[in-house]
DNA sequence: TTGTTATTGTGAAATAAATCACAAAAATCC
DNA sequence: GGATTTTTGTGATTTATTTCACAATAACAA
């Protein structure tokens, strides 16, 4: 079902989804492609071909509908079909995430929160437990997660890693600026947050 | 001095660089490009691609001097040259970013946090004050700071971002979800964090 | 009704990025 | 010293992405 969505274009359908939700709760129903393009600074056509990818027809002179267009989207990039995950480390980053109410709706569900420091264990943060990292292993059997969000400090990321791996967990989502080594059925997502960033702030910035 | 690095070879930088400082940590002081291949899991020539667009030459049989590459990712992607930020909303998100080590490292200096409540203001974090959001115009003037990392909730992201606009912010660091309206003279980088993981995500784990 | 205009959809062209393939260099081995 | 091997550097090729250009469509206005 889910096609070769390349990651440029995800990364584009999830800034029209958030055009969507805005258009959408201003109570207006058609957007066109030059209106989207506009707003992002991108090619108009762009807008387009990245729909056709969708299935999602427009209508000549009035443009595609807000509703449909969201529904798409979510669709296409897996908002419905839900993934369960686990935080790791549960530090301002880990909260943070816990508390970032768009994961949800972008079909990630936080079940719990780790870490090994004991005043926090059994807190709770948005309605979800934090557990004892040791405690990890079994809940990831239990529950059949397999996805991980790994936001320890860079010094505890590779060893919690080797932890993650021991437990089966399948997929890091890594929020530490370690380049993790883990076995190739392991699949690792690096959260880049500089790498892109800096490249913008120094075009612009340093000239 | 700076050239247009494309923003893909930059974010690979960052991860170069994070393998060159484990590699100094570890006492090991050359790396080739394989090695470094290997472990991104990307192709060996594209590493070197990369490194050429440093002008930093590696030695035939040997391999690249770690010292001397973390140097020149450092002077190209501009750590040495700081600029300073204030990060605006002193969530979660933003406390995380405040201690995120990081950032200093990467020749970003976080000055201070803003919020609207009074129970954060005058808070320190990481050395850095929390000021009411009444006090940013009057120290974006002062210190001459033009960066401006937006941690709020949503639904305040364009309203912030108005007023952003209006104390002659210039460049917004966007990782709320809204995708701002400003003005072409300022310029918003936006932190997708969903995007690029739910293409990761779909890709292998809905199949 | 008929012209005008805004908008989609899409091939073609241009640009950018990644991969391949291999010569040249230099360390190591025998 | 000469063969062998590892590794760089880089043109050539391939693949991917973006932009351009324009015909087709349908709303709207006179």
């Amino acid at each position: 079902m889910s096609k070769n969505i390349p990651e440029k274009v995800s990364n584009r359908l999830t800034l029209y989804h958030s055009i969507m939700v805005e258009y959408l709760e201003a109570g207006i129903d058609t957007i066109s492609s030059p209106q989207i393009a506009q707003r992002l600074g991108i090619d108009d056509s762009q807008v387009r071909k990245d729909f056709k990818l969708l299935n999602n027809a427009g209508k000549c002179r009035v443009g595609y509908l807000v509703k449909d267009l969201k529904d798409s989207i979510e669709k296409t990039l897996g908002f419905a079909q839900a993934k369960d995950a686990f935080i790791v480390g549960a530090g301002h980053l880990g909260l943070a995430l816990a508390k970032y109410d768009n994961f949800n709706s972008y079909g990630l569900n936080i079940l719990a929160l780790f870490d090994n420091d004991p005043q926090k264990v059994d807190m709770l943060v948005n309605n979800k437990q934090i557990f004892h990292i040791s405690k990890l292993p079994n809940l990831v059997e239990r529950l059949g997660v397999d996805i991980a969000i790994l936001t320890v400090p860079r010094q505890y990321a590779q060893p919690v890693a080797d932890f993650l791996v021991a437990s089966k967990i399948k997929y890091i989502w890594n929020f530490t600026p370690a380049v993790l080594k883990v076995p190739p059925e392991v699949k690792v997502w690096n959260e880049n947050i500089m790498g892109s960033f800096l490249q913008f702030a120094c075009k612009d910035i340093i000239q």
